[in-house]
DNA sequence: GCCAGTTAAACAACAGTGTTTCCTAAGTGC
DNA sequence: GCACTTAGGAAACACTGTTGTTTAACTGGC
């Protein structure tokens, strides 16, 4: 078969597999219904056999993910059991990492939140220091897990560019422009298992797991979600197809650097005409209805290029005047789609607010016990 | 469970489906490979254990799709039998629909082209007449099948917006703006499928299918591919991991569409600035340099927002100045991403030519027997 | 030329998946 | 009370990839 690439490509799987793609399948229906499903609804949902989905949930049973509810209503035999996921089962940890602050967040299988904490952080901070201070934190959190809960992982949220797949940062300086620092090339997801004895993490873009945090339970086939993050700089995290999008170098999501004025202002990332420089111009005139209009033409293509299904709109300066954001963006997605092709894309506020990256970055651990592709 | 939703959703899998997914596994790798493989290749490629590989090809080899092509060198023992795929085993018609022009491929597993044949169409021809034109030319195609092979379907690519999952089309107007037409809604796939006894069809956007025709034999995880169309309109097929993406409408790839110029011209979309807009006025002045520079500009949005790893040329325009749009495309993408972190992003040409349409619409059939995502 | 060592591939028995078939449990409605 | 309907489990089954063993085919040293 030639030489061995580097790639591990496509992979073969087993029963095992099967075992495990079937009972994921299970766990995201039961997810989705946050009062619970029945085996025949479970089966219809799947496709497989009522026997399949009877051995298949006294499997989870015995494990104790999920557990009997009672019963629905009949329809005239046997009323059907009602199974739902055992929140307590198993907890996740998200980290949101920011320059000057720290959130870390547990929560359990359903998503809802254990314990929370967010403290400041000095900007200049050491790499090896955050490190200590987050597994701190995190050993902190850990406190919270409810009696029996498997503590399954900790997921890192933190500003780009970094390697998603290694966990490695590849931050120039902790605050600035380029040049070295000791953030460049570190590797974050290692360092931070090795003080947690080999908890398993998973570190990605803060817009990446903003978008994953809002994803919907039971995603439309092909569909895409945007999320729109106005800090210091201008992201976006691309959730399409129920999965992130993040590219084979993990630099997806360069929403901000899009050029909507061809001879416009140099930006500092040395094209013309950038959304983002735009856009912070505009900020710094404190004119948020401006910075909205200019969001929503970069939205409008967005939209257009990936048939978006659902706007997302998050991070400090919008937190700042969300209505602002919210109306802006609406007003120039209509203006600039007016195709009846297109019917309207709704715009929301990340509904997790100032948590929304950590929730998110817990949702990275959940994720694949629920099917969802990595 | 609930009541039934009109979503699918995510579908359960049994030991049939375990089987079909390793043996399309199986047959990707050796498509990918034009020389063959062998089955310790096989096994290190897929993590399967060489016993389950013996198997998996022994079907494949009693099924005729793949057969034993000579040995490989020793390496100090047995030396490993090649396999190959059976090129005649099966054959996929690849059709392009255009407004005056109709192409019809036949190609076998391998993507060869056994015939070809392009014809002039009416432009106001009416829908039942045309889909008689199609199943007559795909009839004639089918006379040059190999003996012994099995005809799969037929993929169908032609300008959008249509309903890939549904594969009915949304023309408005055969040819120019709004208005209502017989091609409305007209349910190309089944119509054709009825003509052609049940052959199984396929619809697609042109610039999706050429996309797919681009898609490397063996897709990095994660990586993504756009295939920008230059002719009457300016239009993209975006292959995201290995998959196109449709969007849950099938409208995803409105390259055209974008807001280069916030304050630009009226575009006929009902849009301030569109890149086509823009393009078009350059094509009408006969300056295609203008034209490359311009569809530079939103191909480094793209490859920005969408981390994309190969960009590929094509249509009409483009073939008539190859050199030019290459050159302007690639300069343009240079100067807007200087960032090192961007590792230079190629530029080509549809290999395929005025072919790419209707050879990566052939593919539409052939994709998911190897795997691929649809 | 022969034999040990090595690699490829098949044979046989096995574990474990969802499926099929059958039966029991637990409701509704006349 | 009884026929009917629906939910769910038990047992046998078909078929998957896996494990353990054997055979085939080539290299290389003596």
């Amino acid at each position: 078969m030639g030489p061995m690439t580097t790639h591990p490509g496509p992979t073969g799987t087993n029963l095992a597999g099967l075992r495990d793609h079937n009972a994921a399948l299970v766990l995201g229906l039961l997810r989705a219904a946050p009062e619970g499903g029945s085996r025949v609804g479970l089966a219809a949902r799947t496709g497989l056999t009522p026997q399949a989905i009877g051995k298949i949930t006294a499997r989870l049973l015995a494990e104790g993910m999920i557990e009997e509810a009672g019963q629905s209503a009949s329809t005239g035999g046997k009323p059907r059991t009602m199974l739902r996921l055992r929140a307590e089962a198993a907890c996740a940890v998200g980290v949101h990492l920011e320059r000057d602050e720290l959130t870390v967040l547990l929560v359990d299988l359903t998503g809802r939140r254990l314990h929370r904490c967010t403290r400041p952080v000095d900007e200049g901070i050491a790499p090896d220091d955050a490190v200590r201070l987050v597994a701190e934190e995190i050993r902190r959190a850990a406190e919270a897990l409810p009696a029996g809960a498997r503590l399954l992982g900790a997921g890192i949220g933190c500003r780009g560019p970094l390697d998603h797949a290694a966990g490695v940062l590849h931050w120039f300086t902790p605050a600035g422009p380029r040049g070295s620092s000791a953030w460049h090339h570190y590797p974050l997801r290692d360092e931070l298992a090795a003080r947690l004895d080999g908890l398993p993490v998973v570190v990605d873009k803060d817009t990446n797991t903003a978008a994953l945090g809002e994803a919907p339970a039971t995603p439309r086939p092909g569909g895409g979600l945007a999320y729109v993050h106005l800090a210091a700089g201008l992201g976006a995290g691309l959730l399409l197809d129920g999965a992130l999008h993040r590219g084979t170098r993990t630099n997806a999501g360069e929403f901000g650097h899009q050029t909507v004025q061809v001879d416009g202002p140099l930006c500092a990332c040395g094209n013309h005409g950038c959304l983002e420089v735009l856009c912070l111009a505009a900020l710094e005139r404190g004119d948020h209805a401006a910075a909205a209009r200019l969001i929503g033409v970069g939205v409008a293509n967005l939209v257009r290029l990936l048939d978006i299904d659902r706007v997302v709109l998050g991070g400090r300066a919008v937190l700042a005047a969300p209505d602002t954001y919210l109306d802006g963006v609406t007003a120039q997605l209509k203006a600039r789609i007016p195709d009846p092709e297109w019917q309207p894309v709704p715009v929301t506020l990340a509904a997790a607010g100032h948590l929304a990256v950590a929730a998110g970055a817990a949702e990275l651990v959940l994720g694949p016990l629920f099917g969802r592709r990595t």
